[in-house]
DNA sequence: GGCAGTCGGATTGTCGGACAATGTAGCCGC
DNA sequence: GCGGCTACATTGTCCGACAATCCGACTGCC
């Protein structure tokens, strides 16, 4: 840090794989490659950017994780486009690697939730209302199952993100609520009225939708998430602590 | 879609390159490989999986975008720890590619926003609101300047998320954050006056930091929103145009 | 004409081997 | 102990090859 100020960067030149990657990653960002063109086949791309095939391999893969480029399932190659659980999944995982606390995930939580329901009541349709209403009703039957509970919990969420018709908004709350899920499972373990104060918000939310009475919403998202917290520390758990072991634990065997 | 139901699911072996990813992953999440340690050489893992060292190479190709490991300087395989930069350039790269429009950025940056502030004026540390003063102090310098303002305005906000000490809130702010740096530098090229109201909103934040004053913190944070969509408007965009022709215009050229 | 079966070309996944460039470690001489 | 040299290890890139699979065309049959 006491060094005399660096007045070369490091002379670094990249790899023909990554230039290849780079090259196509420009191309879709600049639209002049959209999603759904064909990519074209390995051997095109070996003739035009004048490398081998395995270089041009390498640079695919380097993309192809990202979900820029996708394949079907005829294996070739085509522009996708990035979407959210993907993106929401490595940011979860990103979240874990890092050792959040509980206490950081239900602070961001508590405030993208009560935006999300505000949004969603003045832009709901009635089929995501509709879509809503089954998803209470499947939960009513299975509410003696925690797991089970805990997945419907989380696809109603996603819905009331759907249903505020922001996708950033949308992006932003996805990481944070793949790993809400784990937690309600938890939760919904140690406290056995919980699968039933959780359906009763679920309905309130419904009601505060239909009714687009907004302080109903900003209401009911604070129980339902102080509820959730609450029915943490029920379970003997540290706000401070980091929820990768939950995490780690309960999502073993996922795909 | 009236076929008869699906009974049988797609057989689909799954790459032996994409194998070796998984593996790797589910090491690296699973806590048996940390961030920092070395991954070994491609020669290792040829004798480890059993496959050629091509395979190996598109495997490590497919995890390399993703941060989960990275190369130094000489090359060597490490495991990574992805972090946010990495994580929400591709994010807001992908709303781009969605095509989300102004309105929606705004509608979340604004509950974004005020939830930060909030935890900011708990945590900030005294270091965090010296840099911050710094922030503005270098602004103070290049006001005629609506890209240096805009970058400078970038830094601040982000300062601000660290304040938080929230990474989850820093994570979901992150991706919009960098849509609205391009829209920043936008609306200064056409509102003579937004650097100087900037500039002020940006010293009441530190304001409100130093007397630990929420209602400040909040009061000021829509106000500087506001000011910005006003500005969007006042600089002929309509708040429902997607924002990709404004961010692909400016971000040319970036690395 | 419509349909199942067959065939060949195209494409991807995987392999083995090769070599230059570059980084690392050990040895040497001083 | 230190700088320089050398041998080795490792990565980036290339080449050529082959099996598995997909796709389209062609065929013959009804």
């Amino acid at each position: 840090m006491s060094q005399a100020p660096a007045r070369f960067s490091r002379i670094a030149s990249t790899p023909a794989y990554r230039q290849v990657a780079e090259a196509i990653e420009r191309d879709i960002v600049g639209g002049r490659l959209r999603a759904g063109d064909p990519l074209g086949t390995e051997a095109e791309l070996v003739r035009q950017f004048g490398v081998n095939r395995s270089t041009v391999r390498e640079g695919i893969r380097l993309l192809e994780q990202g979900g820029l480029v996708r394949r079907d399932a005829s294996r070739r190659l085509w522009v996708g486009l990035p979407h959210y659980e993907r993106l929401a999944s490595r940011a979860s995982r990103a979240l874990v690697l890092h050792q959040v606390t509980f206490r950081e995930l239900y602070e961001a939580a508590l405030p993208l939730q009560i935006a999300t329901i505000e949004q969603a009541i003045e832009h709901a349709t009635p089929e995501l209302i509709e879509q809503l209403e089954e998803n209470i009703a499947r939960t009513e039957q299975v509410l003696g199952e925690p797991d089970r509970v805990a997945a419907l919990d989380s696809e109603f969420h996603s819905l009331i993100g759907r249903a505020s018709g922001n996708r950033v908004l949308q992006l932003a709350r996805e990481p944070s609520e793949m790993l809400v899920l784990p937690t309600t499972e938890l939760v919904l373990r140690h406290v056995k009225e919980g699968a039933g104060r959780l359906q009763h918000a679920h309905r309130m939310y419904v009601d505060a939708l239909r009714r687009r009475d907004k302080e109903a919403g900003r209401l009911w998202a604070r129980r339902h998430l102080e509820d959730w917290r609450k029915g943490f520390e029920r379970a003997g758990r540290d706000l401070d602590e980091p929820i990768d072991r939950i995490y780690l634990r309960l999502s073993r065997g996922a795909s």
